[in-house]
DNA sequence: AGCCCAGTGTAACTTTTGTTACTGCCCAGC
DNA sequence: GCTGGGCAGTAACAAAAGTTACACTGGGCT
């Protein structure tokens, strides 16, 4: 456990620091497709991915989940810390892309970390910043760029986090995170292959160079 | 000043921390739009809104600047925070959207308070945390929203921080905001106007209730 | 083998949004 | 009073995205 924290964390946290967290948080381990956090939860505890990767989702009115962004290692979920520290209930929906795994801290104890490791401090803000800046980059996506742009960033970033150019997804799923339609996904993704940028096959897509 | 930020914050921060920000900040005021955050600049001072309203937008690619959210009375701008914090460059603009006056803190400071004073840290928290709802919300207005829905929404936003149900601006200036053309907002605002929603005149709009 | 069905390809059409172009109107400044 | 320019109304068209409908296909299951 401490050992997995440190080849988290090693390079932001002090030992100290890392003895505490191993001290006091609670390993999980999750499967891809487990879903971590639900809108509407309260959360009482603050995640730290420790490996792998997960999904941010935004529900939408009537159907689809929008994928906000996605958190590696060393990430932490700024909407967590904002319901912990907040209390308030979850907006968002996390749903494990890959499988890995996460170190859960008591909120009691994050509090008063604030206060004795200025590592901790940056860590805490430092996580905010990032994903204010992702949230930024998901308005970007939506706001200036058309389907077929957001289709081609989905899949690189898909397979980025997984760390394969196989992108192990149906039209449909994909249509859901990018709050559209199958028909408008099979199109778009069919005019790539003629294009040469990707190639098709059942129930996956290859990312060629 | 210390009245103006008693006024502002005096039932979130304690006495001597109020008595501490009037004593280091300095007062500035601005008009309606003047320019007081560039994209790429570095900000040094934190910013507390103590009267008027500011919008925050994001600049488009080519033309434009899609309007993210508004800062009212008490608030901050946790993008602003950020960049003081991780003194990174700022990813947005922000602009006045009518007069008004803001406390301007060291960055030293801020820092020193988050120690001394827990009102001051639930206060940077608070920031955070609405900051990324709005930014939530400005999401769904994006992905989830028609346009004829998010002009509605722009312009009951746009009359609540004003005060006021007349909104001064041309349907250039709003088309800017929505990211979208001028043709597209005369379009809608006549339908608005048929529907009964608002009473469109030369150079502002009426929002009827 | 035969069947089923999720997944995919595609056509045809609609809706929404964006673009271009032109018109008229109001008002400031001469 | 005349005029020019910014602003708004509108038509006509183009592009992008969403919708409906249907055909095909490859594997798993009986």
């Amino acid at each position: 456990m401490e050992e997995l924290i440190k080849q988290a964390y090693g390079n932001i946290f002090e030992e100290a620091l890392i003895k505490e967290i191993a001290e006091v948080s609670t390993l999980v381990e999750f499967e891809e497709g487990d879903r971590l956090i639900e809108i509407g939860e309260y959360i009482r505890r603050m995640p730290l991915l420790l490996t792998g990767a997960i999904k941010i989702l935004r529900e939408d009115r009537d159907e689809g989940d929008l994928l906000l962004y996605f958190l590696e290692r060393g990430d932490t979920c700024a909407m967590t810390l904002a319901c912990c520290m907040g209390d308030t209930k979850s907006e968002i929906r996390a749903i494990a892309e890959n499988k890995g795994s996460l170190a859960m801290i008591p909120v009691n104890k994050m509090e008063e970390w604030l206060g004795k490791y200025k590592s901790w401090r940056n860590f805490v803000f430092t996580s905010y910043n990032k994903r204010l800046s992702e949230m930024l980059s998901a308005v970007d996506n939506l706001a200036f760029m058309k389907m077929d742009e957001r289709l081609l960033n989905y899949l690189k970033e898909k397979a980025k986090v997984n760390n394969s150019n196989i992108i192990n997804n149906t039209h449909q799923e994909i249509a859901y995170e990018l709050n559209t339609s199958r028909v408008v996904v099979s199109r778009l993704l069919k005019a790539f292959e003629n294009e040469g940028k990707i190639k098709l096959n059942r129930n996956n897509i290859v990312l060629l160079k």
